[in-house]
Order: structure tokens, then C-alpha cells, then sequence
DNA sequence: ATGACGCCCTAGGGGCGA
């Protein structure tokens, strides 16, 4: 089974090239994340044309995540992180999809930093922490997939110096993600190529992509449960270079079934 | 230090991303 997390940044401005890479690569699962696009606008049509079903959380401008599976209905489970009733931004949803629990998430990205928007980041990881605790404990099979918005480590970005003061790489920022792997959680991508550079995400200035002047911001967390079953995982680098594409490029783990 | 690009929308420039 084949489980993909991409980051399309505008579902409807990128839906050529998510239909292709959905045709292309056929992913079981797949979580969206920045639709930029409010519930009703999202094109479920096209999508159950090349085979997928989906659960959507939408919002007006910004963010909105999705999971979309092959075939079998994915079943809601939530949408939204408890903790805070006055967060309206949608960053998170949750499905039930070939007997795995699969949460779908958008983390803030927090900058300018320090300031509100560090702050919401913060309090959002943490109310995630709570969250993937309980996941945890539920023992049933977890991914927890999408864009972090954190480099993990220097060698997770193409000129770590540069990010010293960016709301992605604040050592506070990646003490949080560092806590929340620690409860358990297997970054499949870093366990298969332990030494690599591996960038998920390429900036659409300065010709980024083609200096592969990356960042690896996406990841799928794997449950206790699902770490042997992990067989591979990858970076789809070639999408990013399609015409019209996401700044980021589709992530994914294979395991067995 | 800034801006480069590309998305969104009260559609023209402004907000936001990372």
C-alpha cells in the first residue's frame, strides 16, 4: 500500500498536475494540504474521474486539507485539533482508509517569528502533541502525514545557516517536533535513507529548483504498529519540475499490506 | 537587506507562503 502526502498549494490552480501524478503514480492514500480553497470549490468531479473518493475540510484564501483514497470511501474521523474552539483555520482532518487511521495536517509556519504567528504555531504543535499522544495510546495503525513546516535538521535544508532566525528551523520549533517523534512516531522518509539530502519542498525564486536549493518540510510519521511494515519511501522530485507546479512535491511511503 | 514567484481575492495591488 502506497500512502503520499503533497502539499499542492491551490488545489484548483494545480489540479492538471495532481491528476496527472494521481494517474501516473496511482498512491492508495493521499493527503492534501494548502487546498486555498473554500469546501464548496473543491474539485471532487475530477478527482472521482481518475479513481479516488475523498473528505475535505476547505477554508476561503487559505490552507484546507484533504484525504483521498483509491476506491474505498475514506471514513471521517475528525477535522480540527481540540485545545483551542477559537482556531478557525483548517489544518487538520482525520480519516479511517484500508484499516490505517490516517491524519491529514498543515502545521503553521509561524514567521515572521518572534510574534502572534510563532505563537500560534507553538501553541498548535503542542495541541498536536496531545493529539497523536491519544493516537498513540488508541493503538490501532497511524500515519500522521502533510507539511510540518519544520526542518528537522541541518541536513534537511540546502544552507541551514540561513535559516537560524526562520520560524522553520527555531531550535524551540524543532525541540517540538524532536518531542513529538520521541513519543513513538518513525519519520519513514529519514529511517529508509538515514544520510541523505532529501528536500520536499523548493521555493519558486532564484531558480531553486533546478540549484536543488531544497528544504524537507513534509513528512509521514509511522505508529509503532506500521514501522515493519515500511518497505520504502520517496521523494516524486520529478513533479516539481512539471509545468505549473507546487513549490512543494509529493512524499510518500510504500508498506505491505 | 531586499526581492525574486505564484497563489488567493472586495481584482488592483495587497496578503501570504517558507
Amino acid at each position: 500500500m502506497k500512502i503520499a502526502t503533497y502539499n499542492v498549494n491551490g488545489i484548483n490552480a494545480r489540479l492538471p498536475v495532481l491528476l496527472r501524478w494521481l494517474t501516473e503514480t496511482t498512491p492508495d492514500v493521499v493527503c492534501l494540504q494548502e487546498l486555498k480553497a473554500p469546501t464548496e470549490k473543491f474539485p471532487l468531479n475530477a478527482i472521482q474521474e481518475v479513481g479516488y473518493q475523498a473528505i475535505w475540510h476547505g477554508q476561503k484564501s487559505w490552507n484546507g486539507v484533504a484525504i483521498l483514497s483509491r476506491n474505498e470511501q475514506p471514513t471521517e474521523i475528525r477535522r480540527g485539533l481540540s485545545g483551542d474552539p477559537d482556531d478557525t483555520q483548517s489544518r487538520y482532518i482525520e480519516a479511517k482508509v484500508n484499516g490505517i487511521l490516517v491524519g491529514c495536517l498543515y502545521l503553521p509556519n509561524g514567521n515572521p517569528a518572534p510574534g502572534p504567528k510563532l505563537d500560534y504555531k507553538m501553541s498548535w504543535f503542542t495541541r498536536l502533541q496531545a493529539h497523536a499522544a491519544t493516537l498513540l495510546d488508541s493503538d490501532v495503525p497511524v500515519v500522521l502525514a502533510g507539511d510540518y513546516n519544520v526542518i528537522p535538521t541541518e541536513l534537511d535544508a540546502y544552507r541551514p545557516e540561513r535559516w537560524l532566525e526562520d520560524a522553520l528551523f527555531l531550535p524551540e520549533v524543532r525541540q517540538a517536533y524532536q518531542s513529538l517523534l520521541a513519543q513513538g512516531w518513525t519519520d519513514a522518509l529519514r529511517q529508509v535513507h538515514e544520510k541523505e539530502a532529501i528536500y520536499t519542498f523548493w521555493d519558486y525564486f532564484r531558480g531553486a529548483f533546478t540549484r536543488n536549493a531544497g528544504l524537507r518540510i513534509d513528512y509521514l510519521l509511522l505508529s509503532p504498529h506500521l514501522k515493519p511494515r515500511l518497505v520504502s519511501a520517496g521523494v516524486d522530485k520529478e513533479v516539481r519540475g512539471w509545468e505549473k507546479s507546487s513549490d512543494h512535491a509529493p512524499v510518500w511511503v510504500e508498506l505491505t499490506d
